[in-house]
DNA sequence: ATAGAAGTTAAAGTTAACTTTAAGTCAAGC
DNA sequence: GCTTGACTTAAAGTTAACTTTAACTTCTAT
């Protein structure tokens, strides 16, 4: 069932996915993708593997994590190529995730437009100010930083 | 004019905008505010930077980046509290940039939907694989490094 | 006058998602 | 037999947005 040729080198791994070789090492100790070893300790990838690589870029176009990426696969079979099932149960899963990032965003965007005329920025109670909707953490870099300290508001 | 109630020592600015006095030290080596200084080298906050902080804030919330927030509001007068016309510029620009977001993740999210029942995930022309619609980034992390190598398809 | 709170700077640490580099191993072709 | 290309690991570098630490200095109140 498992012949020499369902494996790849992961040169030739890289090339198939797109990916670069230190990307699918990078993946590796991450445990989002596995590999056998061959003579020499060299890795081979199972054909499998492919579309495991691509539903995880995929899965980063949409939005998420290599954490929450991970997760996901988790609810995988590692080595059998993912069925249409399989397929259809994660993307309903990252399709709702992807329903409330759009809501969060939309929820924000009226606010603003509800400041946009009042020149509320000046006011404690401004919406947006005091808004603890998890559309915080949709821009670039860390949030898991931001709002360590209590926000106690502008007091202006 | 410039009273010297109008200013706020460090720790008293981090207060009232409720953020750490080290992220305002840290906005300050970013251009993003800025400060007198009194004797014993001891930074001054007028407080028109107070609203400018919560600006930067609402802005990130709004899910911008620092750099981007510093180009917006170079567009601002430094010493001058931003009057309302200021604001609704500022507000108005972001708001079209929210706009643009939204319909990005919309995209995104038909072309799943398309994808969730076809198992087109083994497909080489899967519009999800070939999507270069500017949604990528709207994840967490560092996307400029993602899309380096082109991409080339899954090849399978 | 002196303790303690608050400030200052520079440098290093943190997380995510990788890439780059260094240094060495292996296999194949000529 | 030897060069070349592909591979391996571990460690360090990158960016964003801060925080933490170290080592001092200064202000404030008693």
């Amino acid at each position: 069932m498992k012949k020499p040729e369902d494996y790849l080198a992961i040169g030739d791994a890289a090339k198939r996915s797109g990916v670069a070789t230190s990307t699918l090492r990078f993946y590796e100790t991450r445990g989002l993708i596995h590999s056998i070893r061959v003579s020499g300790n060299h890795r081979r990838y199972h054909r499998a593997m492919l579309r495991r690589i691509s539903i995880i870029r995929v899965a980063q176009t949409l939005g998420f994590s290599l954490r929450e990426i991970a997760a996901a696969l988790d609810t995988l079979p590692d080595q059998r190529t993912p069925t249409k099932r399989d397929w259809e149960k994660l993307s309903t899963s990252w399709g709702k995730q992807l329903d409330q990032r759009i809501t969060d965003l939309q929820n924000l965007r009226d606010k603003l437009s509800g400041c946009i005329g009042c020149g509320c920025l000046s006011l404690k109670r401004c919406t947006l100010y005091n808004s603890d909707d998890g559309a915080a953490g949709l821009g670039a870099g860390p949030r898991y930083l931001l709002g360590d300290e209590p926000w106690s508001g502008p007091g202006d």
